[in-house]
DNA sequence: GCTAAATTCAATCAGCTATTTGAAACCAAC
DNA sequence: GTTGGTTTCAAATAGCTGATTGAATTTAGC
């Protein structure tokens, strides 16, 4: 396989890069197995045997469409636990934030990330384990940062509550294009829409909103049993 | 379109529901795109054509296999709402008791439901509209409900809290198979994993923590601006 | 400006897709 | 036991799929 042997011009981006940046649109707008490499080397302008010159394979295209988002995202998070670490004192919502916050506010276009989110959900899928797998080392590390200052929550708790704060954060990231777009499918903005619609809108607002609901939710006092 | 004609024995299920099984299974490992008719029919024992008989096409298998598993549910945590008003006196667990509690303890297996919440996260998908028009009535009644026992919520958190709130539901229904298999990917099992793992498998433990969680994280306190 | 490597191209392959067709089989009613 | 409707069957349709090939083209090094 080749390496990136041609540099990206700012105007006209690599047959490469062209690839990707088609794929990953694709993907997100019909799935892995509803886009077929004709329509991702349509839209890239390319021919259909450059996915196979540049790549291997389709697999080898959709490993790499992700890999794209995936390095620099969790990078990030864990450049800012061992921050935190470093510093020696950080509270939950310190832990949250460097786990969502990157995420939220990731720079490089959402569709990559709601991808990754969305292929959360599918675990039977054909590329599941090729998207859970750089996340593993993430996860623990966070996980055993959110325990050192959860000290006092059951096993069990705590166990079921993670699933639930992953589940609330990737299936935020996954409709973050739904809030973006202003298409709250919750109820009617009775007043002040446009405000509250620029504010759905911010990352910092969704990020700070998404910690305070995860943090207090890991924290409710424990179910009677 | 031909209806149920034909009244299902207990050892031989008609050509029908066999159909809807296989389907509703095979959507829920592969996909609605990655799985074939072919896939279907072999499964369920039947003919190609029988698809194209009994329901006229894929599209419309899709919308019977859904339609079994969202009516039924969508009429059961409305009637348990509908006690909850009835009653007039409740607070905020109680309400989303009566939206998680049927969707964790289905009965009629999970398959279906999983494939209902993994459709949640993937909006512009072929089906999405199918899925999310019979959940917008539920959604009113029940964002109503929750508005009036949490009336110091500002506008704009309670929009965001919820949508992480139907985000950590239907990723906590669409991983329950993780959880039951036993199969928690957060972290190793110190100690006493039989009895974790037999907790962590029942239903209503779930719908107790998931409830605790949601109703701590919708309640938090507000984020300063 | 020549050479060699890198890249792109049109054409083609076998295999799978959903759908349709008309005949065969089944089954209940009379 | 024959009729009439329901259901199932094998076969065939046209179209799309990922992958491959070898020639044509572009690009870089000298």
């Amino acid at each position: 396989m080749n390496a990136s042997t041609q540099v990206d011009d700012v105007d006209t981006p690599s047959t490469k890069t062209a690839l990707l940046d088609a794929a990953e649109a694709l993907f997100e707008e019909r799935g892995i197995r509803g886009t077929s490499l004709r329509a991702i080397t349509d839209r890239a302008g390319a021919n259909i045997a450059s996915v196979n010159y540049h790549f291997g394979s389709k697999a080898d295209l959709v490993h790499a469409v992700l890999a794209r988002r995936i390095d620099p995202l969790n990078a990030e998070r864990l450049r800012q636990l061992d921050a935190l670490e470093a510093r020696g004192d950080f509270d939950l919502e310190d832990v949250l934030t460097a786990l969502i916050g990157p995420a939220v506010r990731h720079e490089d276009g959402y569709a990559g990330l709601r991808l990754l989110s969305r292929m959360h959900f599918e675990p039977n899928a054909e590329y599941s384990k090729l998207v859970h797998r750089p996340f593993v080392v993430v996860q623990q590390r966070f996980f055993a940062a959110i325990r050192k200052v959860t000290p006092d929550l059951s096993e069990l708790s705590l166990h079921l509550r993670m699933t639930f704060s992953i589940g609330a954060m990737a299936a935020t990231i996954a409709g973050l294009d739904k809030l973006r777009s202003g298409e709250v499918p919750l109820a009617r903005l009775p007043e002040d829409p446009e405000g509250l619609k620029q504010a759905i809108t911010d990352p910092e607002v969704i990020t700070r909103e998404l910690v305070r609901f995860v943090a207090n939710g890991l924290t409710a006092p424990e179910v009677a049993r």
